[in-house]
DNA sequence: ATATTTATTGAACGAGTGTAGAATACTAAT
DNA sequence: ATTAGTATTCTACACTCGTTCAATAAATAT
């Protein structure tokens, strides 16, 4: 370490914040990264950046982790296996609670409400993961990381709502889950593009806001596809 | 120049493919940047990058535009101020065709209808740059573009959707065009994502399935936000 | 034709880039 | 206490980064 924080002793001393150099490197590191390629982006840092963000030697990111992408692609997927899991547990309790009846708006929250949980609750790096969810998501080159990560419990949320929506076009299901995905990214990542807008009458961190609103319209979309013809 | 092409004589050669050389080194510069910032970002690109895709020198960047940034932002505004004309056309069209009862669809379609011609028809360079906007829309840094280029006129058209839906609450309006425009981005950045999920069924570059449903879906979802209470 | 302005080039600056290998420190097992 | 394995640091390599400035070329004005 280039500080004197470096030896076992001084890590584990009572005065020192142990939840920064208290934490292993690997983690200091994942967390680091997460903050910084949600902030600029995964061009716009360095690994420089995020070793001094962690406290740590620059050749630590390829010892634990081969190469920068690498790195990356291990930020993305740590959080998007909790989402994953915490979705289908939503998925199928809303499938067994719905007797033959599927709501169409429950769906829809059974794919949000573990992103609300999440940003409201998670602490700050699950805010940040979302920042770079939205990032990736409109990202030619990254884009590939969403279809890696979230697509095969997408495939499932897009069954259900395909159930929730009888006789429904596949394609306008497919099309609408786009739009959805499109909202739901932005929404989550908190620019405050929508508060300078609405000039403060709106505040993009309003996550009920958010919850009464973000379901009744996407339920009315997809409605509104299926009943088109 | 670094190649035969430099001279003034040689530039203007018949057999010179006109539509690369033969424009000026700005132009070229500004498409150039364009197309790369759109496939790997802003920061994903560098500046020679940009000028050996041109085929001009390093320096000319910083003579034309100052700085890499500036260079970013004019490449932002450029087309955004052709964007924002046809908008409000279109915006005025609708309000006038319409005799006190201002379709929801219509008004929609007014914001939308300029992005899918000139995805069409516009040539590849458009395609890029909705590309580009939907990274800008959902970065931290850069969103604070879309706030400069773009807000006067979706101020605009969020007053002409507001016509549309009397009495319905402004912060619902707000919050309904923050998702159609993570939605609108998404889907005109092309990423192809949606194509892999579908399986092929669907194509993100297929604009008339864009033009039957993008508008149904968002107005009946600010209709939903509107009866919610 | 000459002078002036504009556009473009070539070369370089200092700082920063991702990555790798050897050396050192620490932990855990014996 | 010694060993083996892992974690961390130090250092450096070979490039790339954005930017600048003097020199040259081209276009325009006189």
């Amino acid at each position: 370490m280039r500080d004197n924080y470096g030896s076992f002793f001084l890590r584990h001393c009572a005065f020192m914040p142990a939840r920064t150099t208290g934490r292993p490197a690997k983690e200091r590191l994942l967390t680091a990264a997460e903050r910084l390629f949600a902030k600029r982006g995964y061009h716009g840092v360095s690994i420089r950046d995020i070793t001094d963000a962690a406290k740590v030697d620059v050749a630590l990111v390829n010892y634990h982790f081969g190469t920068k992408r690498a790195l990356l692609t291990r930020v993305f997927e740590r959080r998007a296996e909790v989402l994953n899991r915490e979705r289908l547990e939503r998925l199928e309790a809303v499938r067994i609670h719905a007797g033959g009846t599927l709501e169409l708006e429950s769906v829809v929250n059974a794919f949000m409400e573990p992103l609300i949980q999440r940003s409201a609750h998670g602490g700050r790096g699950w805010k940040a993961y979302f920042a770079l969810v939205a990032q990736v998501n409109n990202s030619p080159e990254l884009s590939v990381l969403m279809t890696r990560h979230f697509d095969p419990v997408v495939h499932k949320f897009i069954q259900v709502l395909r159930e929730a929506l009888p006789g429904a076009n596949p394609r306008d299901v497919y099309w609408g889950y786009h739009f959805l995905t499109g909202a739901l990214t932005l929404t989550f990542a908190e620019t405050k593009r929508l508060d300078k807008l609405s000039e403060g009458l709106c505040r993009s961190s309003d996550l009920d806001a958010v919850r009464d609103r973000f379901a009744p319209f996407m339920a009315a979309g997809f409605g509104a596809l299926a009943a088109r013809r």
